[in-house]
Formats: C-alpha cells, sequence, structure tokens
DNA sequence: CACGATCCGTACAGTACTGTATGGAAAACC
DNA sequence: GGTTTTCCATACAGTACTGTACGGATCGTG
C-alpha cells in the first residue's frame, strides 16, 4: 500500500494535514514518517530540517488562502457581489481546508507570525477597500473591515473547535447567509 | 528575591500565565519550575502530575470567564443594556485575561475539549436567550448568537495574534463602539 | 546491464521533557 | 526547643523527539 518512494510534495501535503489537525506541534518528522510508513532518512533528504518544513507550508497557505483569492474576486465589479463571494470562498469553499484556525492559533510561534502578519494585514486591507468602495467612510470602513475579519475568523475557529456544539454553522445554510449579509452593508438586493 | 515555599495557588497563576502566552504545550512543569525559582519536587508535591495542573486551571478559567460573568450582568433589565455591558466585561476587562483565545486554539486537546465545548454552549446558550428577549424570533436569536459569538471570539483572536496589524482594536475606542453596537441590533439609544 | 543519481533505512548522539523515590530543610505547633 | 508536618532538592529511569553519518537499495538513462 502507498507508494515506497516518496517525493516532496508528498511530505509538504502530510505537513498541512497535520498542521490543520494538531497545529504547529503536530508538525514533527518522527509522526509524519509513521504516517507516511517510512523512516526520517526519507525527510533529512527532502528537507533540511523541520523549519524548512514549516515554512514551505506556511508560503503554501499564504499564497491559496490570500493573494490566489483575492485575484479571483477581483474579477467582480458590484462591491457587494464581490465581498458575498469572497466570504463564500473564504468560509464554504475554504481553500486552505482547516489551515486557518490552526494558524491564528499558534501566533506566537516565531515561525508563523511572520506570515500570519502579512496574510492579516493584507485581507483586512482588502476589506476595508470594499467597504469604501461599497460608500463607507474611510475611518468607519477600516473599522467595518476589522469587525467582519474578527467574524471570519471567529466562525472558523468555532467550526473546528465546537462543532458538536454548533451543528448549525456547519449544515444550516440560513446560518451561513446570516452570517454573510450580516457583513454585508445596506444590501439593496 | 520571591518567596522560597510556594503554594498550590502560586503554581496555578504561573500555569495560568503560560497558559496565556504560550498554550497548552507551555503548561510544562520544568519551565515553570524554573520561572518559579524552585525545582519539579515543589511541584509534585503539590499537584499529582501534570494534567491534575492543567484540570484545575480549566476550571478556574471556566468559573471565571463565563458563570461569574453571567451572574454579574443579570442583575440587568435592559437586554439590550445587559448585552453591551457583558460585551464590555468580556471583551474590555477580559476576566480571564488572555486565557481565551490560547483554549480555543487547543481544542483538538484532549484536556480543553470538554470545558471548552461546556463553556460554548452556555455562552452562546445566554447570548440567545438575551437576543430573544429583545425581539428576535427564536431561530433568528440562535444565529445571531452564534454570529456574535464568532466576532468575539475572532476579535480577542486577534487582539492577541496580530496586535501590530491592528492597533485600533487595542487602542481605539470609537473602533470598540462600532464592533459592540453592531452586535445590539435595532438599537433605541 | 551497468552505472551514476536519487532516495531511504539504520545507528548514534543530543535535547527536553515527565514522573518516582527519598532524604533533608524549614515552618508550625505545643 | 524539640517534634511533627509541610515543603523542596537531588538523583534516577523513561519517553519522544531532532539531527547527523553513512551504507545500501532502487531508479532512470546510456
Amino acid at each position: 500500500m502507498a507508494k515506497q518512494r516518496l517525493s516532496k510534495q508528498d511530505w509538504l501535503h502530510a505537513a498541512l494535514d497535520a498542521l490543520a489537525e494538531g497545529g504547529v506541534a503536530a508538525v514533527a518528522v518522527e509522526p509524519l514518517a509513521q504516517r507516511l510508513g517510512v523512516t526520517r532518512g526519507s525527510f533529512y533528504w527532502h528537507f533540511a530540517d523541520r523549519n524548512a518544513l514549516l515554512r514551505e507550508a506556511l508560503e503554501w497557505w499564504e499564497l491559496q488562502g490570500t493573494e490566489l483569492v483575492i485575484e479571483r474576486v477581483n474579477a467582480i465589479t458590484d462591491p457587494r457581489q464581490r465581498l458575498r463571494t469572497l466570504l463564500h470562498i473564504a468560509i464554504v469553499e475554504d481553500p486552505t481546508s482547516g489551515l486557518e484556525p490552526a494558524l491564528v492559533a499558534h501566533a506566537g510561534d516565531p515561525a508563523v507570525a511572520p506570515a500570519l502578519h502579512r496574510v492579516t494585514q493584507r485581507r483586512v486591507a482588502f476589506l476595508a477597500e470594499v467597504y469604501a468602495e461599497i460608500g463607507l467612510p474611510a475611518a468607519n470602513a477600516r473599522y467595518q473591515a476589522v469587525s467582519a475579519y474578527s467574524a471570519y475568523v471567529g466562525w472558523m475557529q468555532l467550526k473546528r473547535a465546537t462543532p458538536s456544539v454548533l451543528p448549525e454553522i456547519a449544515n444550516d445554510p440560513d446560518a451561513l447567509t446570516h452570517f454573510v449579509e450580516q457583513l454585508v452593508p445596506a444590501s439593496t438586493m
């Protein structure tokens, strides 16, 4: 079962899974090797050390979860619709499936901090732009961006942390709509 | 410097600090002992093992951060004002100072999960009650409670994770007001 | 099929913890 | 002030990792 010889991508993929599940601490060479059915000898051929793996995983997240998403939605002209689509992609599609809360969680980690810093900045700035385009004055657009981003972060966190308590988060589309529409001001739709 | 002989409370306090800073992993006997200027011999007199310490820390959090707060605000008759005060206590006063995001972060940990589960359930239920009393129909009150709690969780997380990106979160009272009032529906104030 | 290049297993050294056992110091009490 | 209780240091065994060194297997290509 499984392939005998692994590529760098295999290790990276395994690392991303582990990161989503168990956080930064779970990105450990020995456990990953066991899960992949090899020894650490494999790993240290593909990567210099554990940090290199973590760094590449974070780079992947940074690209997939922010820049590529922004590129996609920027094609949408109506700012409200752009916002809805953005939220839908971020929450439902979840391009970095489950990684989000795991990283916010380990903001203290010196490897995570810089990437998290850049991503947060970029996202909030983009949201503020959209809110400004919708018509909010600059200060309010900034406030609203932070509020909306808080709501997003919390939502993802809850979805992962306590799904049993909040089944509607995972299932009920009405709850999702309610949540999203609350972040789209004065909709004319 | 510092006192030579420690009480159980001293260890608990140190554990809570470490938990807020570095998460569950930081609640480690050896590092705590160093910070307290003693050896692990002290710890293992006061506690059975590491888990016992973690358990007591979580109990403290559960009581201070939920039940006691609810008791306090339940004296307020106007539901909108009760909600505002609740949010103010939770966000500004932050009774379990900084512990909140650290625990949400480690929801996967078997020691954390049960407490987090209970707390989330209790808080969302309380919020739903308040929203119902304000006048929302049952389903909407529940949705709104989840949305509001998401916003709270995200806000606390951001405040801790990326304060440098969002200085207004920590400082600007206008941002806080904007945030809170957005969670109080159809205010007549 | 042979022969470099690629990939992995094994073995060793090192680090950072947890937990136990036990003796002894330091307070508290009478 | 001597004894009991309370508290802590020391020393030992055990676990779960990270890295490094190196030999050997396996693959692709001439």
